[in-house]
DNA sequence: AAGACTTTGTGAATCCGTGCACGAATGCCT
DNA sequence: AGGCATTCGTGCACGGATTCACAAAGTCTT
Protein backbone atom coordinates (compact mmCIF):
# COMPACT_ATOMS: atom_id res chain seq x y z
CA UNK A 1 0.00 0.00 0.00
CA UNK A 2 1.77 3.12 -1.69
CA UNK A 3 1.13 6.04 0.29
CA UNK A 4 0.78 8.19 -2.93
CA UNK A 5 -0.23 6.67 -5.74
CA UNK A 6 2.00 7.43 -8.62
CA UNK A 7 -0.57 8.85 -11.59
CA UNK A 8 -0.25 6.67 -14.55
CA UNK A 9 -1.25 7.39 -17.72
CA UNK A 10 -4.11 5.56 -18.54
CA UNK A 11 -4.69 4.86 -22.73
CA UNK A 12 -8.02 6.88 -24.24
CA UNK A 13 -9.53 3.80 -25.16
CA UNK A 14 -9.55 2.68 -21.64
CA UNK A 15 -10.28 6.26 -20.35
CA UNK A 16 -13.57 6.50 -23.09
CA UNK A 17 -14.82 3.04 -21.61
CA UNK A 18 -14.37 4.47 -17.44
CA UNK A 19 -17.71 6.29 -18.55
CA UNK A 20 -19.91 3.93 -19.64
CA UNK A 21 -18.41 1.69 -16.41
CA UNK A 22 -19.63 4.27 -13.95
CA UNK A 23 -23.02 4.52 -15.54
CA UNK A 24 -23.39 0.62 -15.12
CA UNK A 25 -22.42 0.34 -11.55
CA UNK A 26 -24.43 3.68 -10.54
CA UNK A 27 -26.97 1.62 -11.80
CA UNK A 28 -25.89 -1.64 -9.96
CA UNK A 29 -25.69 0.05 -6.64
CA UNK A 30 -28.84 1.74 -7.03
CA UNK A 31 -30.32 -1.38 -7.04
CA UNK A 32 -28.58 -2.50 -4.18
CA UNK A 33 -26.05 -4.62 -5.79
CA UNK A 34 -22.90 -5.26 -3.81
CA UNK A 35 -20.20 -6.90 -5.70
CA UNK A 36 -19.60 -7.32 -9.29
CA UNK A 37 -17.18 -9.40 -11.41
CA UNK A 38 -15.91 -8.51 -14.57
CA UNK A 39 -17.78 -11.14 -16.33
CA UNK A 40 -20.33 -9.39 -14.99
CA UNK A 41 -20.02 -5.45 -15.96
CA UNK A 42 -18.29 -6.82 -19.13
CA UNK A 43 -21.79 -8.43 -19.90
CA UNK A 44 -23.94 -5.24 -18.98
CA UNK A 45 -21.04 -2.72 -21.12
CA UNK A 46 -20.99 -5.36 -24.05
CA UNK A 47 -17.75 -5.70 -23.91
CA UNK A 48 -14.78 -8.48 -23.18
CA UNK A 49 -14.37 -9.34 -19.61
CA UNK A 50 -10.38 -8.96 -19.82
CA UNK A 51 -10.94 -5.63 -20.96
CA UNK A 52 -12.77 -4.99 -18.17
CA UNK A 53 -10.26 -6.02 -15.63
CA UNK A 54 -7.70 -4.44 -17.85
CA UNK A 55 -9.40 -1.51 -17.92
CA UNK A 56 -10.07 -1.10 -14.27
CA UNK A 57 -6.20 -2.34 -12.97
CA UNK A 58 -5.39 1.15 -14.39
CA UNK A 59 -6.89 3.02 -11.76
CA UNK A 60 -4.98 0.14 -8.78
CA UNK A 61 -6.32 -2.95 -7.60
CA UNK A 62 -9.70 -2.82 -6.14
CA UNK A 63 -11.03 -6.20 -6.93
CA UNK A 64 -10.89 -9.04 -4.67
CA UNK A 65 -10.46 -12.28 -5.92
CA UNK A 66 -12.79 -14.52 -5.89
CA UNK A 67 -15.32 -12.05 -5.23
CA UNK A 68 -15.45 -9.07 -7.87
CA UNK A 69 -15.49 -5.52 -7.30
CA UNK A 70 -17.32 -3.70 -4.78
CA UNK A 71 -19.81 -1.59 -6.39
CA UNK A 72 -19.79 1.51 -3.87
CA UNK A 73 -16.04 1.51 -4.03
CA UNK A 74 -15.58 1.07 -7.77
CA UNK A 75 -17.88 4.24 -8.29
CA UNK A 76 -15.78 6.00 -5.95
CA UNK A 77 -12.53 5.12 -7.74
CA UNK A 78 -13.73 5.67 -11.63
CA UNK A 79 -15.62 9.32 -10.60
CA UNK A 80 -11.86 9.95 -8.70
CA UNK A 81 -9.79 9.11 -11.76
CA UNK A 82 -12.30 10.85 -13.92
CA UNK A 83 -12.45 14.34 -12.04
CA UNK A 84 -15.91 13.90 -11.07
CA UNK A 85 -15.61 14.68 -7.69
CA UNK A 86 -16.49 17.85 -8.06
CA UNK A 87 -19.07 19.86 -11.04
CA UNK A 88 -17.59 21.24 -14.18
CA UNK A 89 -19.41 24.21 -15.14
CA UNK A 90 -19.46 24.40 -18.90
CA UNK A 91 -20.65 27.48 -21.26
CA UNK A 92 -22.41 27.33 -24.29
CA UNK A 93 -21.75 28.93 -27.15
CA UNK A 94 -24.49 29.27 -29.94
CA UNK A 95 -28.49 29.43 -28.93
CA UNK A 96 -30.10 28.03 -32.20
CA UNK A 97 -31.82 24.72 -32.22
CA UNK A 98 -28.50 22.46 -30.68
CA UNK A 99 -27.47 25.06 -28.19
CA UNK A 100 -31.42 25.11 -26.74
CA UNK A 101 -31.83 21.48 -26.71
CA UNK A 102 -28.55 21.11 -24.90
CA UNK A 103 -28.92 24.08 -22.26
CA UNK A 104 -32.59 22.53 -21.78
CA UNK A 105 -31.64 18.73 -21.19
CA UNK A 106 -31.34 18.78 -17.57
CA UNK A 107 -28.79 15.65 -17.59
CA UNK A 108 -25.93 17.60 -17.82
CA UNK A 109 -26.07 19.66 -14.31
CA UNK A 110 -27.32 15.87 -12.78
CA UNK A 111 -24.02 14.54 -14.33
CA UNK A 112 -22.14 17.23 -12.52
CA UNK A 113 -21.67 19.12 -15.38
CA UNK A 114 -23.67 22.87 -14.60
CA UNK A 115 -24.58 25.07 -17.46
CA UNK A 116 -22.85 28.40 -16.37
CA UNK A 117 -24.18 29.99 -19.49
CA UNK A 118 -25.49 30.46 -22.90
CA UNK A 119 -24.09 32.97 -24.82
CA UNK A 120 -24.91 33.58 -28.62
CA UNK A 121 -23.71 36.43 -31.15
CA UNK A 122 -27.29 37.33 -32.13
CA UNK A 123 -28.56 40.24 -29.83
CA UNK A 124 -31.93 39.31 -30.80
CA UNK A 125 -31.83 36.23 -28.83
CA UNK A 126 -30.15 37.67 -25.39
CA UNK A 127 -32.49 37.67 -22.91
CA UNK A 128 -34.30 34.70 -23.92
CA UNK A 129 -34.64 31.62 -21.18
CA UNK A 130 -33.56 28.45 -22.51
CA UNK A 131 -33.74 25.71 -19.57
CA UNK A 132 -33.70 28.14 -16.58
CA UNK A 133 -30.54 30.52 -17.90
CA UNK A 134 -30.63 33.67 -19.39
CA UNK A 135 -29.12 33.75 -22.72
CA UNK A 136 -26.02 36.14 -22.74
CA UNK A 137 -24.12 38.06 -25.78
CA UNK A 138 -21.21 36.66 -26.76
CA UNK A 139 -18.70 39.52 -25.48
CA UNK A 140 -20.08 39.06 -22.00
CA UNK A 141 -17.59 34.96 -22.30
CA UNK A 142 -14.93 36.13 -21.04
CA UNK A 143 -16.83 37.01 -17.79
CA UNK A 144 -18.82 34.12 -17.48
CA UNK A 145 -15.64 31.72 -17.26
CA UNK A 146 -14.34 33.64 -15.13
CA UNK A 147 -16.82 34.20 -12.76
CA UNK A 148 -17.78 30.66 -12.91
CA UNK A 149 -14.18 29.25 -13.19
CA UNK A 150 -15.43 27.27 -16.28
CA UNK A 151 -13.27 25.48 -18.63
CA UNK A 152 -14.76 23.41 -20.62
CA UNK A 153 -16.44 25.28 -23.55
CA UNK A 154 -19.53 23.52 -25.52
CA UNK A 155 -19.52 24.54 -29.48
CA UNK A 156 -23.14 24.51 -30.60
CA UNK A 157 -23.63 27.51 -33.24
CA UNK A 158 -23.39 26.88 -37.22
CA UNK A 159 -20.09 25.72 -38.94
CA UNK A 160 -19.37 29.64 -40.30
CA UNK A 161 -19.06 30.39 -36.71
CA UNK A 162 -17.56 27.69 -35.03
CA UNK A 163 -13.95 28.17 -35.59
CA UNK A 164 -14.16 32.15 -33.84
CA UNK A 165 -16.50 30.33 -30.98
CA UNK A 166 -13.55 28.30 -30.52
CA UNK A 167 -10.97 31.08 -30.72
CA UNK A 168 -13.38 32.89 -28.07
CA UNK A 169 -13.60 30.03 -25.71
CA UNK A 170 -9.67 29.62 -25.75
CA UNK A 171 -8.71 33.06 -25.20
CA UNK A 172 -11.55 33.36 -22.28
CA UNK A 173 -9.26 30.49 -20.68
CA UNK A 174 -11.27 27.34 -21.68
CA UNK A 175 -9.31 24.20 -21.75
CA UNK A 176 -11.81 21.62 -23.43
CA UNK A 177 -13.94 22.03 -26.16
CA UNK A 178 -16.65 19.91 -27.05
CA UNK A 179 -17.87 20.46 -30.62
CA UNK A 180 -21.30 19.81 -31.95
CA UNK A 181 -20.22 22.02 -35.50
CA UNK A 182 -19.07 20.18 -38.61
CA UNK A 183 -16.18 21.39 -38.65
CA UNK A 184 -12.27 20.62 -38.02
CA UNK A 185 -11.20 23.00 -35.12
CA UNK A 186 -7.81 24.36 -34.89
CA UNK A 187 -6.77 25.09 -31.78
CA UNK A 188 -3.81 26.23 -29.62
CA UNK A 189 -1.26 23.37 -28.16
CA UNK A 190 -2.69 21.82 -24.76
CA UNK A 191 -6.42 22.07 -25.52
CA UNK A 192 -8.43 18.96 -25.58
CA UNK A 193 -11.03 19.14 -28.41
CA UNK A 194 -13.94 16.47 -28.61
CA UNK A 195 -16.29 16.32 -31.69
CA UNK A 196 -19.90 15.12 -31.57
CA UNK A 197 -20.91 15.11 -35.38
CA UNK A 198 -24.40 13.46 -36.10
CA UNK A 199 -24.17 13.49 -39.55
CA UNK A 200 -20.80 11.54 -39.74
CA UNK A 201 -22.34 8.87 -37.48
CA UNK A 202 -25.59 8.45 -39.68
CA UNK A 203 -22.68 7.93 -42.47
CA UNK A 204 -20.79 5.80 -41.17
CA UNK A 205 -24.25 3.75 -40.33
CA UNK A 206 -24.95 4.40 -44.35
CA UNK A 207 -21.82 2.69 -45.21
CA UNK A 208 -22.75 -0.39 -43.43
CA UNK A 209 -26.23 -0.35 -45.08
CA UNK A 210 -24.83 0.08 -48.42
CA UNK A 211 -22.59 -2.69 -47.73
CA UNK A 212 -25.59 -5.17 -46.09
CA UNK A 213 -27.17 -4.40 -49.43
CA UNK A 214 -24.63 -5.54 -51.52
CA UNK A 215 -23.74 -8.78 -49.56
CA UNK A 216 -27.91 -8.88 -49.24
CA UNK A 217 -28.16 -9.46 -53.28
CA UNK A 218 -24.88 -11.61 -53.68
CA UNK A 219 -26.64 -13.60 -51.63
CA UNK A 220 -29.78 -13.43 -53.56
CA UNK A 221 -28.23 -13.70 -56.82
CA UNK B 1 -8.71 -1.60 -64.97
CA UNK B 2 -10.85 -4.52 -63.82
CA UNK B 3 -14.47 -4.21 -65.06
CA UNK B 4 -15.70 -5.10 -61.47
CA UNK B 5 -13.48 -4.17 -58.33
CA UNK B 6 -13.51 -6.34 -55.47
CA UNK B 7 -15.31 -5.28 -52.47
CA UNK B 8 -12.67 -4.42 -50.28
CA UNK B 9 -13.29 -3.94 -46.21
CA UNK B 10 -12.84 -0.87 -45.04
CA UNK B 11 -11.61 -0.80 -41.90
CA UNK B 12 -13.90 1.02 -39.13
CA UNK B 13 -11.43 3.89 -38.55
CA UNK B 14 -11.54 4.80 -41.80
CA UNK B 15 -14.87 4.76 -42.51
CA UNK B 16 -14.76 6.80 -39.48
CA UNK B 17 -12.90 9.42 -41.30
CA UNK B 18 -14.53 9.47 -44.94
CA UNK B 19 -17.13 11.53 -44.04
CA UNK B 20 -15.30 13.86 -42.39
CA UNK B 21 -12.72 14.33 -45.99
CA UNK B 22 -16.25 14.55 -47.76
CA UNK B 23 -17.66 17.04 -45.98
CA UNK B 24 -13.63 18.99 -46.81
CA UNK B 25 -13.95 17.97 -50.11
CA UNK B 26 -17.41 19.33 -51.05
CA UNK B 27 -16.16 22.29 -48.95
CA UNK B 28 -13.28 22.72 -51.31
CA UNK B 29 -15.37 22.03 -54.23
CA UNK B 30 -17.44 24.83 -53.89
CA UNK B 31 -14.68 27.00 -53.78
CA UNK B 32 -13.66 25.84 -56.86
CA UNK B 33 -10.78 23.83 -56.20
CA UNK B 34 -9.97 21.29 -58.93
CA UNK B 35 -7.07 19.25 -57.22
CA UNK B 36 -6.10 18.49 -53.77
CA UNK B 37 -3.05 16.86 -52.32
CA UNK B 38 -2.84 14.53 -49.51
CA UNK B 39 -1.05 16.57 -47.93
CA UNK B 40 -3.32 19.61 -48.41
CA UNK B 41 -6.09 17.26 -47.40
CA UNK B 42 -4.44 15.90 -44.30
CA UNK B 43 -4.25 19.55 -43.38
CA UNK B 44 -7.55 20.40 -43.17
CA UNK B 45 -8.61 17.17 -41.64
CA UNK B 46 -6.11 17.11 -39.01
CA UNK B 47 -4.34 14.22 -39.49
CA UNK B 48 -1.13 12.72 -41.10
CA UNK B 49 -1.07 12.82 -45.28
CA UNK B 50 -0.20 9.13 -45.35
CA UNK B 51 -3.11 8.14 -43.62
CA UNK B 52 -5.28 10.18 -46.09
CA UNK B 53 -3.66 8.39 -48.78
CA UNK B 54 -3.80 5.04 -47.25
CA UNK B 55 -7.52 5.49 -46.28
CA UNK B 56 -8.15 6.43 -50.14
CA UNK B 57 -6.32 4.12 -51.50
CA UNK B 58 -9.16 1.51 -49.91
CA UNK B 59 -11.68 3.14 -52.59
CA UNK B 60 -9.05 2.45 -55.09
CA UNK B 61 -5.99 4.36 -56.84
CA UNK B 62 -7.92 7.73 -57.81
CA UNK B 63 -5.34 9.89 -57.32
CA UNK B 64 -2.67 10.93 -60.04
CA UNK B 65 0.95 11.42 -59.08
CA UNK B 66 2.41 14.50 -58.75
CA UNK B 67 -1.05 16.20 -58.97
CA UNK B 68 -3.07 15.14 -56.13
CA UNK B 69 -7.25 13.88 -56.35
CA UNK B 70 -9.77 15.80 -58.76
CA UNK B 71 -11.99 17.24 -55.80
CA UNK B 72 -14.95 16.71 -58.02
CA UNK B 73 -14.47 12.59 -59.05
CA UNK B 74 -13.17 12.36 -55.39
CA UNK B 75 -16.33 13.19 -53.94
CA UNK B 76 -18.59 11.16 -56.09
CA UNK B 77 -16.18 8.45 -55.22
CA UNK B 78 -15.97 8.77 -51.49
CA UNK B 79 -20.34 9.59 -51.86
CA UNK B 80 -20.08 6.11 -53.50
CA UNK B 81 -18.72 4.01 -50.94
CA UNK B 82 -20.39 5.43 -48.24
CA UNK B 83 -23.66 4.66 -49.88
CA UNK B 84 -24.55 8.27 -50.01
CA UNK B 85 -25.70 7.93 -53.78
CA UNK B 86 -29.15 7.80 -52.69
CA UNK B 87 -31.20 9.25 -49.55
CA UNK B 88 -31.47 7.34 -46.02
CA UNK B 89 -34.52 8.23 -44.64
CA UNK B 90 -34.43 8.00 -40.72
CA UNK B 91 -37.46 7.62 -38.07
CA UNK B 92 -36.51 9.33 -34.88
CA UNK B 93 -38.02 7.53 -31.42
CA UNK B 94 -39.00 10.13 -28.99
CA UNK B 95 -40.28 13.56 -29.54
CA UNK B 96 -38.85 15.06 -26.35
CA UNK B 97 -35.91 17.97 -25.74
CA UNK B 98 -33.56 15.54 -27.90
CA UNK B 99 -35.95 14.14 -30.63
CA UNK B 100 -37.45 17.77 -31.36
CA UNK B 101 -34.10 19.28 -31.71
CA UNK B 102 -33.11 16.43 -33.76
CA UNK B 103 -36.20 16.52 -35.89
CA UNK B 104 -35.99 20.19 -35.98
CA UNK B 105 -32.17 20.54 -37.27
CA UNK B 106 -32.30 20.74 -41.52
CA UNK B 107 -29.32 19.47 -41.35
CA UNK B 108 -30.30 15.75 -41.25
CA UNK B 109 -32.17 16.62 -44.73
CA UNK B 110 -29.72 18.11 -46.43
CA UNK B 111 -27.27 15.58 -45.98
CA UNK B 112 -29.54 12.62 -47.20
CA UNK B 113 -31.08 11.77 -43.89
CA UNK B 114 -34.60 13.08 -44.27
CA UNK B 115 -37.05 12.56 -41.53
CA UNK B 116 -39.63 9.62 -42.72
CA UNK B 117 -41.24 10.55 -39.42
CA UNK B 118 -41.21 10.78 -35.63
CA UNK B 119 -42.65 8.93 -33.00
CA UNK B 120 -43.31 8.96 -29.56
CA UNK B 121 -45.29 6.92 -26.55
CA UNK B 122 -46.74 9.41 -25.03
CA UNK B 123 -50.03 9.81 -26.94
CA UNK B 124 -50.55 13.89 -26.08
CA UNK B 125 -47.22 14.68 -28.02
CA UNK B 126 -49.41 12.75 -31.06
CA UNK B 127 -50.14 15.90 -33.61
CA UNK B 128 -47.69 18.50 -32.49
CA UNK B 129 -45.87 19.11 -35.17
CA UNK B 130 -41.63 19.44 -35.14
CA UNK B 131 -39.57 20.19 -37.67
CA UNK B 132 -42.04 20.08 -40.35
CA UNK B 133 -42.96 16.47 -39.31
CA UNK B 134 -46.09 15.31 -37.87
CA UNK B 135 -45.38 13.38 -34.50
CA UNK B 136 -46.99 10.11 -34.41
CA UNK B 137 -47.71 7.02 -31.94
CA UNK B 138 -45.00 4.40 -31.96
CA UNK B 139 -47.85 2.02 -32.45
CA UNK B 140 -47.29 3.47 -36.33
CA UNK B 141 -43.75 2.76 -36.07
CA UNK B 142 -43.60 -0.23 -38.04
CA UNK B 143 -46.22 1.51 -40.80
CA UNK B 144 -43.45 3.89 -41.19
CA UNK B 145 -40.86 2.50 -41.16
CA UNK B 146 -42.36 -0.36 -44.19
CA UNK B 147 -43.71 2.91 -46.28
CA UNK B 148 -40.77 4.84 -46.42
CA UNK B 149 -38.68 2.06 -46.63
CA UNK B 150 -36.78 3.16 -43.58
CA UNK B 151 -33.57 1.33 -42.94
CA UNK B 152 -32.18 4.14 -39.91
CA UNK B 153 -33.88 4.69 -36.72
CA UNK B 154 -32.53 7.06 -34.12
CA UNK B 155 -33.39 6.37 -30.57
CA UNK B 156 -33.98 9.84 -28.39
CA UNK B 157 -35.82 8.66 -25.33
CA UNK B 158 -35.24 8.77 -21.89
CA UNK B 159 -33.21 5.95 -21.16
CA UNK B 160 -35.56 3.62 -19.02
CA UNK B 161 -37.03 3.54 -22.51
CA UNK B 162 -34.42 3.15 -24.88
CA UNK B 163 -34.07 -0.71 -24.60
CA UNK B 164 -37.94 -0.72 -26.07
CA UNK B 165 -37.19 1.54 -28.76
CA UNK B 166 -34.87 -0.98 -29.50
CA UNK B 167 -36.89 -3.31 -29.98
CA UNK B 168 -39.48 -2.11 -31.60
CA UNK B 169 -37.05 -0.32 -34.11
CA UNK B 170 -35.85 -4.11 -35.20
CA UNK B 171 -39.02 -5.36 -35.31
CA UNK B 172 -39.67 -3.45 -37.24
CA UNK B 173 -37.37 -4.24 -39.66
CA UNK B 174 -34.60 -0.91 -39.18
CA UNK B 175 -31.55 -2.67 -39.36
CA UNK B 176 -29.27 0.37 -38.27
CA UNK B 177 -29.95 2.28 -35.00
CA UNK B 178 -28.33 5.73 -34.04
CA UNK B 179 -28.33 5.56 -29.86
CA UNK B 180 -28.77 8.93 -28.01
CA UNK B 181 -29.63 7.17 -24.55
CA UNK B 182 -27.20 6.51 -22.30
CA UNK B 183 -27.74 2.90 -22.32
CA UNK B 184 -25.70 -0.26 -23.92
CA UNK B 185 -28.75 -1.48 -26.26
CA UNK B 186 -28.89 -5.46 -26.97
CA UNK B 187 -29.73 -5.84 -30.64
CA UNK B 188 -29.69 -9.60 -32.63
CA UNK B 189 -26.74 -10.25 -34.14
CA UNK B 190 -26.30 -7.92 -37.93
CA UNK B 191 -27.98 -5.03 -36.64
CA UNK B 192 -25.48 -2.12 -36.53
CA UNK B 193 -25.51 0.32 -33.55
CA UNK B 194 -23.72 3.75 -33.13
CA UNK B 195 -23.98 5.56 -29.81
CA UNK B 196 -23.86 9.12 -29.38
CA UNK B 197 -23.73 9.79 -25.39
CA UNK B 198 -23.22 14.02 -24.84
CA UNK B 199 -22.65 12.74 -21.02
CA UNK B 200 -19.98 10.64 -21.97
CA UNK B 201 -17.59 12.94 -24.07
CA UNK B 202 -18.02 15.81 -21.38
CA UNK B 203 -16.64 13.13 -18.55
CA UNK B 204 -13.51 12.21 -21.02
CA UNK B 205 -13.16 15.85 -21.40
CA UNK B 206 -13.58 16.11 -17.38
CA UNK B 207 -10.53 13.58 -16.96
CA UNK B 208 -7.92 15.73 -19.04
CA UNK B 209 -8.86 18.53 -17.02
CA UNK B 210 -8.18 16.83 -13.62
CA UNK B 211 -5.29 15.88 -14.77
CA UNK B 212 -4.52 18.98 -16.62
CA UNK B 213 -4.69 20.70 -12.96
CA UNK B 214 -2.86 17.49 -11.50
CA UNK B 215 0.03 18.37 -13.80
CA UNK B 216 -0.30 22.01 -13.03
CA UNK B 217 0.18 21.78 -9.14
CA UNK B 218 2.83 19.55 -9.86
CA UNK B 219 4.54 22.14 -12.35
CA UNK B 220 3.65 24.97 -9.14
CA UNK B 221 4.71 22.74 -5.89
C1' DA C 1 -8.26 -27.18 8.20
C1' DA C 2 -8.09 -28.62 3.70
C1' DG C 3 -9.63 -28.90 -0.75
C1' DA C 4 -12.70 -27.25 -4.36
C1' DC C 5 -14.19 -23.28 -6.61
C1' DT C 6 -14.30 -18.55 -8.12
C1' DT C 7 -12.37 -14.51 -9.86
C1' DT C 8 -8.74 -11.14 -10.17
C1' DG C 9 -4.46 -9.25 -12.14
C1' DT C 10 -1.11 -9.58 -15.57
C1' DG C 11 2.55 -11.66 -18.74
C1' DA C 12 2.59 -13.06 -23.50
C1' DA C 13 0.85 -13.58 -28.12
C1' DT C 14 -1.73 -11.58 -31.56
C1' DC C 15 -4.01 -8.25 -34.18
C1' DC C 16 -4.62 -3.70 -36.01
C1' DG C 17 -3.63 0.97 -37.09
C1' DT C 18 -0.06 4.52 -37.78
C1' DG C 19 3.65 6.69 -39.94
C1' DC C 20 7.93 6.42 -42.35
C1' DA C 21 10.35 5.93 -46.39
C1' DC C 22 10.82 5.07 -50.98
C1' DG C 23 9.83 3.45 -55.67
C1' DA C 24 6.68 4.62 -59.40
C1' DA C 25 4.16 7.68 -62.04
C1' DT C 26 2.96 12.04 -63.70
C1' DG C 27 3.43 17.09 -64.97
C1' DC C 28 6.37 20.99 -66.00
C1' DC C 29 10.26 23.46 -67.67
C1' DT C 30 14.03 24.18 -70.53
C1' DA D 1 13.12 14.99 -75.43
C1' DG D 2 15.15 14.77 -71.12
C1' DG D 3 15.64 15.95 -66.54
C1' DC D 4 13.58 17.84 -62.39
C1' DA D 5 10.00 18.47 -59.10
C1' DT D 6 5.89 16.77 -57.22
C1' DT D 7 2.88 13.52 -55.27
C1' DC D 8 0.69 9.02 -55.06
C1' DG D 9 0.56 4.15 -53.48
C1' DT D 10 2.34 0.80 -50.49
C1' DG D 11 5.78 -2.40 -48.04
C1' DC D 12 7.52 -2.42 -43.57
C1' DA D 13 8.57 -1.50 -38.88
C1' DC D 14 6.71 0.12 -34.82
C1' DG D 15 3.51 0.81 -31.07
C1' DG D 16 -0.64 0.22 -28.86
C1' DA D 17 -4.82 -2.31 -27.86
C1' DT D 18 -7.18 -6.74 -27.42
C1' DT D 19 -7.50 -11.30 -26.02
C1' DC D 20 -5.86 -15.50 -24.10
C1' DA D 21 -4.33 -18.11 -20.46
C1' DC D 22 -2.77 -18.96 -16.03
C1' DA D 23 -0.80 -18.21 -11.42
C1' DA D 24 -2.16 -15.90 -7.28
C1' DA D 25 -5.45 -14.95 -3.94
C1' DG D 26 -9.36 -15.02 -2.08
C1' DT D 27 -14.20 -17.53 -0.51
C1' DC D 28 -17.06 -21.41 0.65
C1' DT D 29 -18.15 -26.08 2.06
C1' DT D 30 -17.57 -29.96 4.53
Amino acid sequence: MPPERVRRRIPEVTVARLPVYLRILIEQASAEVENISSEGLAELAGVNAAKVRKDLSYLGSYGTRGVGYEVGFLVYQVRRELGLTHDWPVVIVGAGNLGQALAGYGGFGQRGFPVAGVVDIDRSKVGTVIGGVRVRHIDDLAKIVQSHNVSIGVVATPPSAAQDAADRLTRAGVTSILNFAPVVLGVPQGISVRKVDLAVELQILSYYEQRRVGVGLHAIG
